[in-house]
DNA sequence: TCAATCCGTATC
DNA sequence: ATACGGATTGAC
């Protein structure tokens, strides 16, 4: 026994013997630029900073600024990227050696790295979190698997191959062509774009984003462009292939997989392809000479990056464009309230359509209980698919597919006596009672109470209950009876529909997820306006007016013989009479551009974001009030602090979710949301506080 | 007076 | 997470 234990000694036996230090000196170092700063990938705020490491000789070819290499930092191994190679080092004490390169491939451009500063700076963020967002992990097989830089295919695409479009797509904007020009012949023009509506296949906007970048590549330059979602990648892609040929482009979005995604982004970055489409994350790619960039329906809050440091997509291109001296075109049927400010400063240019033009494309929209006939049907403006809606739908369908958006997804169901009708109270507060969906339990809105079974109806004592604001899928159903014999197709949460035919159908969506449809709907019905006016959320307005213009520009193209009356292309149902409510207003003139300046000039009065660079700041109440605090002595204000998170509240305590929101004073808001970081992470606080600059009101 | 231990801070 | 330096403590 004792015996065993001296020949195979307790590993207890072999710790208290130091591990050696290897000395820098121990191992031959390289004999040019001995020194390589370091970016760690760390997440301490306060190491956010390049680290000097000593670069052995057996790695001096293989160091190379951009790869990717392996160090010891704080007694662990860290992933970190080579950012300069230096003859001297400016840290006074011994450099501990690199460890190893983990990849030659340079993954970190000087553009990209510029890009990731200036973000991180823009947004009070480290540099190792936005480089963490800007380069995808590596993936060895497609390392593999994409030809090495200069082989097989690539280069400029043959000018003469490329197909000229009859159709000059953007004539119908008075700033267009000038605009080309300016990509093509290399400058770098800034817009606000507002997509006209109601344009045929061949010119709509998939076609004008295709016809910039086509531009911008035969000028001998690269094109960037960013759009929502999946589906919007897919729309564009077509088009933009068809523009400059299919091997110049790539497809960069996260559903692909890693090897796939990290393929996609090694054949942008050995050069072999120009252009990419792709969703947020391609934000960062390392297209060379960047010429264009684009960002699609740029008020949608998925440009809105949800980790750290919480980059907007529009942001992250303007402040690209200006470092690479590229165009950027920012574009939407709406624009936000963001980009209103930056052309009223003049800071970019608008490109709109001019007043006669749109008169031609613009839907005719009609909002329910205002027309003549149904003055005084009070069911009309209540009646959740009003007359004037349902004739619309019904003489589409002779014509074609109809479109009725539902808003459905993500708000809360309401539930009402089964009865008598009347809203469901809560017993201890009156709060409206209502549940996130039909799985969860339902509870005040106000007080969090969940709903006794046994509360009988406030009007008529009834137990009974229904639930109100019906999803999409049960309208669905509800209208396939009203609309006997018509297929139906509904698409929204998990099961979206992609793409409808010409044939009629009766397509019910919910916002974000209408199928497109090619030859256009021929009509549209736009349910339950209120629902979206009513969220709780200071964009409430420019939110709703984008999911209606969203849906309505799925509309088929206009087309009227001289002197024939237009037919009634979109319905809006559920909200009051539209001289009260600019939302309405702005969809029936469609002119977003106003709200947008609306909206502006409302915030301008009392101060609010995004006039005032803005924080806000999420977490337990007790780490967001000294989070709070701090900023405030960073020279910040607090404007507010409200409980956060939906669902029933945990009562005040210091655990308490809350969010606050402060304004920026005298201090800049980037260098007081860096301390506030940088302290919290000396300190190693403990608590998920989230600060965001400049958030998305959406998101 | 010196070693053992604790604590705060930097991390190359 | 460690590792280190300086301060503190405690035994002689």
């Amino acid at each position: 026994m004792s015996e065993q234990l001296e020949l195979v000694p307790a590993p207890s036996a072999a710790t208290p013997r130091r591990r050696a230090r290897t000395p820098a000196s121990d191992v031959p170092l390289a004999e040019e630029d001995p020194v390589a700063t370091v970016l760690v990938d760390t997440p301490l705020a306060h190491l956010d900073r390049p680290f000097e490491y000593a670069v052995p000789a057996e790695l001096a070819q293989s160091a190379r600024p951009g790869v990717r290499v392996r160090v010891r930092f704080a007694g662990r191994d860290h992933d970190g990227y080579l950012l300069t190679r230096t003859a001297t080092a400016e840290h006074s004490g011994r450099l501990a050696p690199l460890r190893t390169v983990v990849s030659p491939e340079p993954v970190l451009t000087p553009e990209v790295l510029a890009a990731a500063r200036a973000v991180a700076d823009h947004y009070g963020g480290t540099l190792a979190d936005t480089v963490r967002l800007a380069v995808p992990p590596r993936h060895a097989r497609a390392e593999r698997s994409v030809p090495p830089e200069g082989e097989s295919g690539g280069g400029a695409p043959d000018p003469a191959a490329v197909d000229r479009s009859p159709e000059q797509v953007w004539d119908a904007y008075p700033a267009g062509p000038a605009l080309l020009r300016r990509l093509r012949s290399g400058q770098a023009p800034a817009a606000s774009w507002l997509a006209l509506p109601g344009e045929a296949p061949e010119r709509d906007w998939p076609r004008a984003v295709a016809a910039a970048v086509r531009e911008t590549v035969l000028g001998g330059r690269g094109a960037l462009v960013v759009v929502p979602d999946r589906r919007d990648v897919d729309r564009v892609l077509g088009p933009v292939q068809e523009a400059v040929g299919p091997d110049e482009v790539v497809r960069l979005t996260a559903d692909l997989g890693p090897e796939a995604r990290y393929a996609a982004f090694l054949r942008v970055l050995r050069g072999h392809a120009g252009v990419v489409v792709g969703t947020r994350a391609s934000a960062f790619a390392p297209v060379r000479r960047l010429g264009l960039v684009v960002c699609w329906d740029e008020a949608d809050d998925l440009h809105q990056e949800p980790r750290a440091p919480y980059p907007h997509t529009r942001e992250v291109l303007r402040l690209r464009a200006r470092s690479e001296g590229a165009g950027l075109l920012l574009g939407g049927f709406t624009r936000s309230i963001v980009v209103q400010r930056w052309v009223q400063e003049e800071a970019i240019a608008p490109v709109t359509a001019g007043h006669a033009r749109l008169r031609e494309r613009a839907p005719r929209v009609v909002v329910a209980g205002e027309g003549h006939q149904e003055e005084r049907d009070a069911a009309a403006r209540t009646a959740r698919l009003p007359g004037v809606a349902v004739s619309a739908l019904r003489a589409g369908l002779e014509r074609g597919p109809v479109l009725v958006q539902v808003p459905r997804q993500g708000y809360v169901l309401g539930l009402a006596c089964q009865d008598c009708r009347t809203r469901l109270r809560c017993g201890v507060c009156h709060g409206p009672v209502g549940a996130g969906d039909r799985r969860e339990p339902a509870s005040c809105r106000w007080c969090g109470t969940e709903l006794d079974a046994q509360h009988p109806c406030e009007e008529c004592g009834s137990l009974r209950r229904r639930t109100t604001g019906v999803g999409e899928r049960r309208t669905a159903e509800e209208l396939g009876r009203a609309f006997p014999g018509i297929r139906v197709v509904s698409s929204g949460g998990d099961h979206v529909v992609d793409e409808v035919d010409d044939s009629s159908a009766l397509v019910v969506a919910t916002p974000g997820a209408e199928p497109w449809c090619a030859a256009g709907y021929a009509a549209v019905a736009l349910l339950d306006g209120w629902r979206l006016l009513e969220r709780a959320s200071l964009d409430a307005a420019q939110e709703a007016l984008r999911r209606w213009c969203g849906a309505s520009a799925l509309a088929r193209p206009v087309t009227r013989a001289p002197g024939q009356r237009r037919e009634v292309g979109v319905v809006l149902c559920g909200v009051p009479p539209h001289g009260s409510v600019p939302a309405v207003e702005a969809l029936v003139r469609w002119d977003p551009a106003w709200l947008a300046a609306r909206e502006l000039s409302d915030r301008a009065e009392l101060g609010l974001p995004p006039l005032v660079r803005h924080v806000e700041v999420t977490g337990p109440a007790g780490a967001v009030d000294q989070a709070g605090r701090a900023l405030v002595a960073a020279g910040m204000h607090l404007l507010g602090t409200l409980p956060a998170g939906d669902g029933p509240s945990s009562g005040a305590g210091p655990g308490q979710q809350v969010r606050a929101t402060l304004a920026q004073g005298r201090g800049r808001a980037p260098e007081a949301v860096r301390t506030v970081r940088a302290d919290r992470s000396a300190r190693k606080a403990q608590d998920v506080v989230r600060l965001r600059i400049d958030p998305d009101p959406g998101a």
